[in-house]
DNA sequence: GTCTAACTTTAGACATATTCTAATTAGTAA
DNA sequence: TTACTAATTAGAATATGTCTAAAGTTAGAC
């Protein structure tokens, strides 16, 4: 069992999932991935390995997997939805040319910021979403 | 005509899109009307208006419109786009437990937050998606 | 190890959301 | 008005996501 397999497996149990070999190789697909897949490349990648595997497995176990934070649908804008492993936040940029969406690395808001406009609510988490020109198009 | 319909149409002319009725009709009803409306939402109320129509058209005028800053879509999580007039800027916060989608009153980041972060790319603006029980499902 | 109950997966039908196409209509500028 | 171009229409086509009933797995009790 690889060290990668041993650590979803640590993963699943922490988390309380029953682990099954669809769930893992979609965590295990997010987890190598460059980000933002689609259930549908999710789905032919996990078809690859095990051609039985159906649609509604991938959605369900990415809607398990997303239900105690292995994996997370990422904001995004028209088509279909997008995922990626859960394992460090990061917050996001979109090219208004391209319409290319990069990671960005992580940073706090200095505390308190936005305090008063979030009244009332219990925040769990955020992410900033910057809008803009990659610096592909940008030359 | 009214005032309302005057300033779209101020609106139009200095986006340089070609005004029609159906663009009025999409604009005025995001301009009005509480925020983040479902395509189907519009092409209902649209619909009232002129029961000719068409969906193909809606989606066409949210993305004219889209296009020249006059509405935008919100990048939301699973199901249909939605879409809201681009008059102010604000943030978003998505309840974990009921789902809903809340606007947050808009404020900076402090000048220079992620600065490091965000190198060789020109922002154009951000939003902050905060995720969390809401008021309503806090109590 | 075997049994059982609960959970998960499967295939494919179904439902919903969005885009495309060809023909028609409406806006613009001369 | 006329000619030109862009936008709209209806509905088919596509894409995306969900549901269902039957069959297969898993965890835990024995």
């Amino acid at each position: 069992m690889s060290v990668l397999r041993e650590s979803l497996d640590a993963a699943f149990r922490t988390a309380g999932l029953r682990p099954t070999a669809q769930r893992y190789a979609v965590l295990e697909f997010l987890a190598r991935r460059p980000r933002h897949a689609t259930a549908e490349e999710i789905f032919h990648a996990v078809n690859r390995a095990d051609p039985r595997a159906s649609r509604a497995t991938v959605y369900n176990s990415l809607r398990a997997l997303a239900g105690v934070g292995l994996a997370r649908e990422v904001a995004s804008e028209g088509g279909a939805a997008r995922f990626e492993a859960g394992l460090q936040p990061h917050h996001h940029f979109l090219c208004d040319q391209c319409g290319s969406l990069e990671d960005v690395p992580w940073f706090e808001l200095p505390a308190g910021t936005g305090a008063a406009s979030l009244g009332g609510r219990a925040i769990r988490g955020y992410e900033i979403v910057f809008r803009g020109t990659c610096a592909n198009c940008e030359k």
